[in-house]
RNA sequence: GGGGUCGUAGUUCAGCUGGUUAGAACGCCGGCCUGUCACGCCGGAGGUCGCGAGUUCGAGUCUCGUCGGCCCCGCCA
């Protein structure tokens, strides 16, 4: 049965909202608007919470006060829009309700306006749900209802807020920049967008607005800020979106030193704000080869322990041959001591050889240290100097647990960096409270790509080279340090940037060592290299992830949590279909043939 | 492109080694109820077991395929 509800606002104006009548508006009336939580008919007197973002007040339809709107309350059912209008009232003494806000007081219809009625909702808007995402996806808009959903959206509108304020304060300027552009090799994935007015040509939407916000130094805008929509057309997790949103900033005549401390004063006010956090100036700095080899990743989670400790000098030669070989062909030994480890089952082990195998790792070798006795399927292959070099380089008492992984480097530290990461969780050692903000710094320019035979950035093309190194671009490319930073949160990249090269020759310099001759720089870059040569500063700037930002402020598991209308692991929106087929007549116009 | 996992009532789940009419809770519908707030009490409806093949006397259960959600690898300068 078909349940419509015709009445209209007409004159009625929202006196409050629901969140807010407390003890010193008795006696007044009140005109309140909302959804109805729950209706809890006592066939005489009907209460119906009623809710809007806000909060929760009740409302109590009693027939001795009004005939008329306790008939029609009979028919309020769960997420029905309503306006009641009454006067608010003190509660009983026995029937105040602790648990909400408005708890002490409540609303005595006089009059009611049934404005919407609503389906049966698939889940109950509540803030502990248990429904599946696919269901609150589709559903969003009721998804949003629930408190916690509204939680994290506010989270993020101030700390959006707050960055405009702080960036405005210190002279930035924001500046929209083109969604609609070309383009670029390098990078990810473009999503194209097909020109109807140049048929066969597209614009591509944004990775970021990398190459633009260089030109607006150019421009002599100084300090330029965006809160910007990004897009790439990879493969989603839960911390990937293809659409995501970026803080972008850029800045002129500095050196990084100079972007590092406006972030840290950004930083350091949006955790006093928003989590009441006051964090130590300045910033940890690590380089990014202390990142690598003791934490084995360029992001590292300082919240805890388990550092890696490299056993490659210790095992060359070793009756190990598992250890010995690798060395031989140029790998690395590397472990991880684990205090209290020792109690890991077998079947625990086999999980973890398990879990390192998804990077790459052959095996997960493990030595569990008891009391005199070394317990591991490699213990009767090692040498009593291997065992005290063992002991000096782990510190392993008796109860603990080494792990070690042998392969060339980069599976080596892949494999134990996530391990490192799923033990420290496993294990209890990640406080939930704990915020770790680290700068990593010193990141090399270019990294060899032995699948395409040639260096590609470690950052992107346009980031400066350290000036001392110069005379080893052409000589010695790995060996180049750059100017390049990554602020790191809890283990997770939240911004990356670097001091960009300002002089058009040595931008083509760069280029030429990524591969990229004079003739394709000037067709996908010309633009840009013709900009460097009319007076381009020395600039340079960063990028936030504010989804990634909003997710650990908020505590939320995924970036789905913290977007409004987030896709799907496919790329899919649940609430609208998208992406969908179009019209014949659509793709004639922008002279597109499908295969099928 | 690959690996894992899940898919049973509106929702969250149970359903054993394949075996009569597929269950529970919440929600929903009807009735009663003037102090509830997860109201209560009585009664009721509700299922193409994601979809399609196969094995079998017999499939929610086993096999294969397929679609979808989630997690991961690859990918993400």
């Amino acid at each position: 049965m078909e349940r419509v509800f015709t009445d209209h606002l007409g004159d009625w104006k929202r006196g409050c909202c629901c969140g807010e009548p407390r003890t010193d508006g008795v006696g007044r009336e009140l005109t309140l608007m909302g959804w109805a939580q729950t209706r809890r008919d006592h066939g005489g007197l009907i209460f119906v919470d009623l809710r809007d973002r806000t909060g929760i007040v009740q409302v109590v339809f009693n027939p001795e006060v009004s005939q008329a709107a306790h008939e029609k309350a009979k028919q309020i059912r769960s997420e029905d829009v309503l306006s009641v209008r009454g006067l608010l009232v003190r509660r009983p003494p026995e029937t105040v309700n602790p648990g909400i806000a408005t708890g002490e007081v409540e609303l005595v219809v006089r009059d009611v306006r049934l404005l919407n009625a609503s389906q049966v909702p698939p889940f109950p808007i509540e803030d502990e749900t248990d429904a599946n995402e696919n269901t609150r996806l589709k559903y969003r808009y009721l998804d949003l209802r629930r408190p916690q959903s509204l939680a994290h959206l506010l989270l993020r509108y101030r700390m959006t807020k707050k960055i405009r304020d702080y960036l405005d304060g210190h002279g930035f300027v924001e500046v929209e920049t083109p969604v609609l552009t070309k383009s670029t090799p390098e990078g990810a994935r473009d999503y194209l967008v097909p020109s109807r007015i140049y048929p066969g040509k597209f614009y591509a939407l944004p990775q970021s607005p990398q190459l633009f916000k260089q030109i607006l130094m150019v421009g002599g805008l100084d300090r330029y800020f965006q809160i910007v929509r990004c897009f790439r057309d990879e493969d989603l997790r839960a911390d990937r979106q293809p659409e995501f949103t970026q803080l972008d900033m850029e800045m002129s005549f500095v050196q990084p030193e100079d972007v590092l401390e406006v972030v840290e004063g950004l930083m350091t006010l949006l955790f006093k704000e928003l989590k009441g956090i006051e964090l130590r100036r300045p910033f940890p700095r690590m380089s990014w080869e202390e990142a690598m080899s003791r934490y084995g990743t360029d992001k590292p989670d300082l919240r805890f322990g388990l550092k890696l400790v490299d056993f490659s000098l210790a095992f060359k030669g070793s009756q190990v041959k598992v250890f010995s070989g690798v060395i031989e062909r140029g790998g690395v030994v590397k472990g991880i001591r684990v205090s209290g480890g020792g109690i890991f089952s077998r079947k625990e082990l086999d999980d973890l050889t398990t879990f390192v195998g998804q990077y790459g790792a052959k095996g997960l070798a493990w030595i569990k240290m008891a009391d005199g006795e070394w317990q591991s399927p490699i213990a009767k292959f090692l040498s009593e100097k291997e065992r005290s070099e063992i002991l000096e380089l782990t510190e392993a008492n008796s109860g603990d647990i080494i792990f070690f992984v042998a392969d060339e480097s980069k599976v080596v530290h892949e494999s134990l960096a996530n391990l490192r990461l799923h033990l420290g969780e496993r294990l209890g050692l990640i406080s939930e409270k704990d915020y770790s903000l680290v700068w990593v710094v010193d990141f090399p320019l270019l990294e060899y790509d032995a699948e395409e035979k040639r260096y590609i950035s470690v950052h992107h093309p346009f980031t400066a080279p350290l000036e001392k190194d110069l005379d080893l671009l052409e000589k010695e490319p790995l060996r180049v340090g750059s100017k390049a930073y990554d602020l790191v949160l809890n283990g997770v990249e939240v911004g990356g940037g670097s001091v960009r090269i300002h002089q058009p020759d040595l931008q083509k310099r760069i280029l030429g060592l990524l591969g990229i001759g004079p003739e394709e720089a000037e067709e996908k870059f010309g633009f840009f290299l013709e900009a460097l040569g009319f007076g381009a500063p020395p600039h340079g700037g960063i990028a936030f992830g504010i989804d990634r930002m909003a997710m650990i402020l908020s505590g939320a598991r995924s970036l789905r949590d913290v977007i409004a209308f987030p896709k799907s692991q496919r790329a899919v929106c649940l609430l609208t279909d998208a992406p969908s087929s179009v019209d014949a007549k659509q793709l004639k116009e922008l002279g597109i043939k499908t295969v099928d």
